[in-house]
RNA sequence: AGGGCCGUCGCCAAGCGGUAAGGCACUGGAUUUUGAUUCCAGCAUUCCCAGGUUCGAAUCCUGGCGGCCCUGCCA
């Protein structure tokens, strides 16, 4: 087998190779930086499977580091939840979690060198004033006046920031760069404030913190990380972040090199919005199965594979575009159909009785786990006399489109006989409560002897011997394309009916042995799982997690 | 508007001077006890636009147009 069908590389994967043939670096290490304010999203998992998956391919090494750099808007419960998610995405970090703030007292006296070098001062500019000082996009900025301090005054100085002299906010360390730089980010930028708050890390050790900026770059250096990727608006950073490794001793030389974020339609991928669905009980939670981060979608019943493969899909570039989401349910129905045992489960009964049928005699029916994997094996159900069909599959008149149960005609129920209905029982309000049917003979596994087939197959379970549980349909959480595109106010957008809970739904017996881990094809309906949350022994409660492609019902 | 980046099918995305890969979606058609799966077939004479260079351009040059990012002591 030849594997002339390989996937070009992405531009990415192809700098790496490049570098390493031309010996601009002799190994690989990544590393993935997510700062623990929030929980991990889609986005996230790309950037996961983008830096995880360059060291598997290229026989490195990826790091995981907690960005912890700002204390104030940081938790340990995030951390904990980055490191279970990156895991259960199927990665293992290179030793140790590493965390920015490992590198704070190493950060600090690259700082004093800094200010040694005549290349740092302490300004005590108020955040208005720096801003004044700052300029314009079109405008050079003005020269902070305390740019000309001493050396020795700035050391003093910053040891008293450190110790904690001055309050929050009211000086700074800024590295000498160029105020009238047209890249904004070297208009002597800030890498060091003041700011007393409770690292989860640090504790109270330091009231004075670094900036991304100054962090980022000095921590892949101490890594050794030879391949610093980010996302694009990174991009006007780089000559800054190139700047600090220029300027101060580090052990390596670390680039950066950016891709464009994921962006899915019909969805929001920022923390602060999704932060904001959670705190305003929008969503239930962090991994309300709706939401687009990693713990919701574990709960929602996505594959770690299929969120891999839909990365992989989508691709790597410098082009800000917008995946449709039916890429990503894509990726999971091919997976779950691959890999789901199928069962019956009727969502909204209806009940047949079998006229014809012996009220006190019970067959069991044999079907396969998976008709594709007869390696599956089989599963056993119980036929009676009453049976429960779903609402939809039955119509008193029909047009000939319509493959289902219709009165005078015949339908197959899956896995078992043909029957035929006569009669639909109604109620005062004329809402049909029970349809009457006969089972024609000799019809499992076989079409009637009569010649008249089955128009089609619908699904059913016994209405004596079943599992009552309640199943939850998921919709796009909003009903626009581009809920935050321009100013649009997203929470405008959400969809009323992303979450239909149905109750008295009836499945299988074998769904009473169903687990958390277990991912079941209810057939005809979709793909299945029990919801972490909610479910319990004595009332089972499964999330869909995707439809089965309906080229049918269109709405 | 100063700087940086980007513009190939409805959506992703290959292509890197030799005459437009692939995936998603969509449309047929075959198989099917899931209107699913699988399977076959179709789906950009054209690459943001306009000039230019060249035997030859999506690929090179020039000029436009459009989009995104940057004026946090956020990351």
């Amino acid at each position: 087998m030849s594997e002339e069908t390989s996937k070009p590389l992405n531009f990415i994967e192809r700098i790496v190779k490049e570098d390493l043939e031309s010996g601009k670096v002799t190994s690989v290490r990544t590393r993935f930086p997510p700062e623990p304010n929030g929980y991990l999203h889609i986005g996230h998992a790309k950037s996961i499977w983008l830096n995880f998956g360059l060291a598997q391919k290229f026989g490195g090494k990826c790091n995981l580091r907690m960005d912890d750099t700002n204390p104030e808007k940081e938790d340990e419960e995030y951390v904990e939840s980055i490191k279970a998610d990156v895991q259960w995405l199927g990665y293992q970090w290179d030793g140790e979690v590493h965390y920015a703030s490992d590198y704070f007292d190493q950060l600090y006296d690259w700082a004093v060198y800094l200010i040694k070098a005549g290349k740092a001062f302490v300004c005590d500019l108020t955040a208005d004033e720096m801003r004044a000082y700052r300029g314009t996009l079109t405008e050079a900025g003005k020269e902070s006046p305390f740019r000309t301090r001493s050396v020795e005054e700035n050391l003093e100085l910053f040891t008293q920031m450190r110790d904690g002299a001055f309050p929050d906010g009211s000086r700074t360390l800024r590295v000498k760069i160029d105020m009238a730089s047209s890249n904004i980010n070297l208009r002597d930028p800030v890498i060091y404030r003041i700011k007393r708050a409770t690292h989860h890390q640090t504790g109270d050790k330091w009231c004075i913190y670094p900036s991304y900026d100054y962090a980022h770059g000095q921590s892949d250096a101490i890594e050794g990380i030879s391949h610093s990727v980010c996302t694009l608006e990174f991009e006007v950073h780089r000559p800054l972040y190139e700047w600090f490794i220029d300027n101060i001793p580090v052990p390596a030389q670390p680039h950066q090199y950016e891709f464009s974020r994921l962006n899915i339609n019909y969805t929001v991928t920022s923390k602060r919005k999704l932060k904001q669905l959670v705190d305003e009980k929008h969503v239930d939670g962090w991994n309300d199965p709706r939401m687009p981060t990693v713990s919701g979608l574990r709960r929602r019943g996505f594959t770690p594979k299929a969120i891999n493969d839909f990365c992989e899909m989508a691709g790597v570039t410098k082009v800000e575009g917008v995946v449709d989401l039916g890429m990503l349910e894509f990726a999971i129905r091919e997976d779950l159909n691959n890999i789901s045992p199928r069962a019956m489960c009727v969502l909204r009964p209806l009940k047949v009785t079998l006229t014809n049928y012996p009220d006190d005699q019970v067959e069991t029916m044999t079907a396969p786990v998976h008709p594709q994997n007869e390696a599956m094996g089989t599963r056993a159900m119980p036929f009676c006399r009453e049976i429960l069909i779903d609402q939809d599959d039955f119509r008193e008149e029909a047009n000939k489109q319509y493959k289902r149960l219709v009165l005078g005609k015949r339908v197959r129920l899956r896995n078992s006989y043909v029957i035929e209905a006569d009669e639909a029982v109604k109620d005062a309000d004329g809402t049909i409560i029970e349809v009457r049917a006969r089972v024609i003979e000799d019809t499992v596994g076989k079409d009637p002897a009569d010649g008249v087939k089955a128009k089609g197959v619908i699904h059913w379970v016994s209405a004596r011997d079943n599992v009552d549980c309640e199943v939850r349909l998921y919709d796009r959480l909003f009903s626009d394309p581009a809920p935050d595109a321009g100013g649009k106010n997203f929470l405008e957008f959400m969809n009323p009916h992303s979450l239909e809970i149905l109750n008295g739904c009836k499945g299988e017996i074998g769904l009473a042995q169903a687990t958390l881990d277990d991912r079941y094809q209810f057939e005809r309906e979709g793909y299945f799982v029990l919801d972490s949350k909610y479910s319990t022994t004595e009332k089972p409660v499964f999330n869909r997690v995707i439809g089965l492609k309906d080229t049918w019902e269109k709405k």
